[in-house]
DNA sequence: TAGATTGTTAATCGATTAACAATC
DNA sequence: TAGATTGTTAATCGATTAACAATC
């Protein structure tokens, strides 16, 4: 409870930079340094040095050390487990698709945690196949097996249209956190955290930026 | 100019929500509706109604009317001309693995006003075939291509340790905004717009507020 | 010691939400 | 008219940044 407690006091914003700070210190640490200052991430990752010394306060059991900066060991141990990197967490998958697939056969979800058990698919000639060991299966076993494997985070990745439907299934299985790749506005219980992973969102933020970067150089 | 300097005063988080409203106003839409209230577009999407006003007011060229609430048809066309949805922008994608060829064959993007025009990989036996109508060219072909093709957009889709080599290229060859899908730090020059598709930031963020839930509950 | 770097307090910024008068 | 709904001003909230004393 402690731990869980100490967990949900970090702000999104702080745990979504995260794994940047993870990546650039693991690089670093393979660069042979042993230590690093919070202005250097910061000129590195395009962020304020206050943030990342706030950033790092929050997530480190032990504090930097003036002229020196901080040990990058302690840090990529503190943020694995922070993020929960030590232990895996299982998932399952809706939507064999193109992406659906993709995201399957990603061998870096390994090293966040997660571990996709199972797919599942409405279409028949994909029942019964494997995508990198995983297997899929129809749509109708979403909720026995849901149940059955007790997995608690749901990857849903099939067209707008059927992806409320999924999600109803999923958390009728059990399923508590839905990461959500379909363009659709899912309605669920409060109970349940939902990620969109908005591509249109995506791109209009990025289309508006370099708008203004165009504009700003006439 | 004006129409520019109009985009760039929408602040992102705005922007970000407009995607999802276009979605709920086409399907209301399509059931026949007319007109619609910011309380239920907010009840809906799970945002605050007040919210929903101040996003509406600062794209739209109608007001509400008292009572009876927005013009679906007015939002609708309102929303496509801000994210630019009325005309297409050309993009090329660099690495056609299996979340490349999952986008590049994304029929979807299309809605979006994005479409892909070449794609690039470093496997020789990738080069010369095609994804949904787009054809794979060597990597060594990236600037030519791009200055050639006049495009403004690239989408990385490789491997951590090559995205920086392609991002320094394609910004060789023109262009101006990156969406970047590879678990990397780049370092942009700052008149080159970025937004990362960070899945592990994602993940961390759903994990916490599974977390969250699941220590509420006990 | 001198200076680079830390951690913390206060100020600022941006976005969300509450309160409420205006109006169809 | 009465009431649902709008648009706007003020308050709140959360996150970022500036200022600065502490310290290795």
């Amino acid at each position: 409870m402690g731990n869980n407690r100490e967990v949900a006091s970090i702000s999104k914003a702080t745990i979504g930079r995260m794994p940047a700070y993870l990546r650039y210190l693991k690089e670093q640490e393979k660069a042979g340094e042993k230590t690093i200052s919070s202005t250097q991430i910061a000129e590195e990752l395009g962020l304020n040095a206050v943030q990342v010394r706030k950033d790092l306060a929050v997530i480190s059991t032990v504090a930097g050390k003036p002229k020196l900066g901080f040990e990058i060991g302690e840090l990529i141990a503190d943020i694995n487990r922070i993020l929960g990197y030590d232990n895996v967490t299982d998932a399952v998958l809706v939507g064999a698709g193109g992406l659906g697939r993709a995201l399957v056969g990603y061998e870096g979800f390994k090293n966040y945690g997660l571990n996709i058990v199972a797919a599942f698919d409405a279409a028949a000639e994909l029942i019964g196949r494997e995508i990198g060991g995983v297997r899929i299966y129809g749509a109708e076993e979403i909720v026995p097996m849901v149940k059955r494997l007790n997995v608690r985070i749901g990857i849903i990745t099939v067209p707008q249209g059927e992806a409320q439907r999924v999600a109803d299934a999923l958390i009728e299985g059990g399923v508590r956190a839905i990461w959500n790749f379909a363009p659709a506005n899912l309605v669920l219980p409060s109970n349940v955290a939902v990620k969109n992973e908005d591509m249109a969102a995506s791109l209009a933020i990025l289309s508006m930026r370099l708008a203004e970067i165009l504009n700003n150089e006439k």
